[in-house]
DNA sequence: GCTTGACCTCAACTTAGCTTGAGGTTGCAT
DNA sequence: ATGCAACCTCAAGCTAAGTTGAGGTCAAGC
């Protein structure tokens, strides 16, 4: 077997689907710790693999970059995680689907009475404030501060 | 009653919670398209009320202003939309909720699998490999071009 | 008929999440 | 020992979806 398990950032790039350059800046986030060498390029450790895989994952179900870190602190970075530090942070994750699904069986109901009255007329629609609720989360008009 | 139904952008924005800098913008994508008064300005069509909120509720489901302007190409600006319409382009709408909900389901089903054997570990993996389908529609890393 | 709040345009700025490019260095295979 | 692909940093650019501000105009009520 090879020596260490050691991957320079190519490598990582090419098992996870990740471009080496979005690894990099995932690094600037901190979101991952690459070891160096001497010559200062990057060497990830094989749980890195994990690691970014789960930010892939995250991610696509709306979590930010910042929400991932946080998610990720419990992970320690210098050891492997086992499978119990995937369970805790795999259990968060699953409830945020749960939560997710549930909100937009929620907003097909509404859409379905709408559809019957074709309404969509503010105040007295179900859909409209439902979506006052479900916002959080979403994309919609930024509002600072 | 008023003279005639066309509402200023202030009461629309009034009308529908979007900020009257968003509704300029959105007319600058083409999902409205006011008239103007002889002093050049706007003046919606009371329709115009539903398809903000419309515009609402399809961004809040991840859809891009793009993918929503495909899906207005539908209703005719000039003519205000009846039951008909809403139906088709909320069924489009509701064929979308549908699909994201099996997908997340997917995903929980295939987390709950990984939990129990702690892998993430990519290739064999069904939540890694999942990811690549559900992907469409996701943030994730940009892919140009 | 004047005032004043609502409206107008246009340009520049914002945040997230990256990509691209320039210019230079490393490290593995031969 | 050397070639060259793969790595490095840093700055600038990009997209989406708006916001903010400057400087100016409109229109409705008194």
């Amino acid at each position: 077997m090879k020596a260490n398990d050691l991957l320079p950032i190519g490598d990582l790039a090419r098992r996870t689907g990740l471009s080496v350059s979005a690894i990099r800046f995932y690094e600037e986030k901190g979101l991952v710790e690459p070891l160096r060498t001497s010559g200062n390029q990057r060497r990830f450790l094989r749980s890195d693999i994990r690691r970014l895989s789960f930010i892939l994952i995250a991610q696509k179900l709306g979590l930010s970059l910042g929400e991932i870190e946080d998610a990720l602190a419990d992970l320690p970075q210098g050891r492997t995680p086992n499978a119990a530090d995937w369970k805790k942070i795999s259990g968060e994750v699953r409830q945020r689907i749960d939560a997710q699904i549930a909100a937009l069986e929620k907003v097909r109901e509404d859409l379905d009475g709408c559809i019957g009255c074709g309404c969509l007329s503010l105040k007295k629609c179900a859909l409209y404030n439902a979506g006052d609720k479900w916002g959080e989360g979403g994309v919609g008009p930024r509002v600072l501060r």
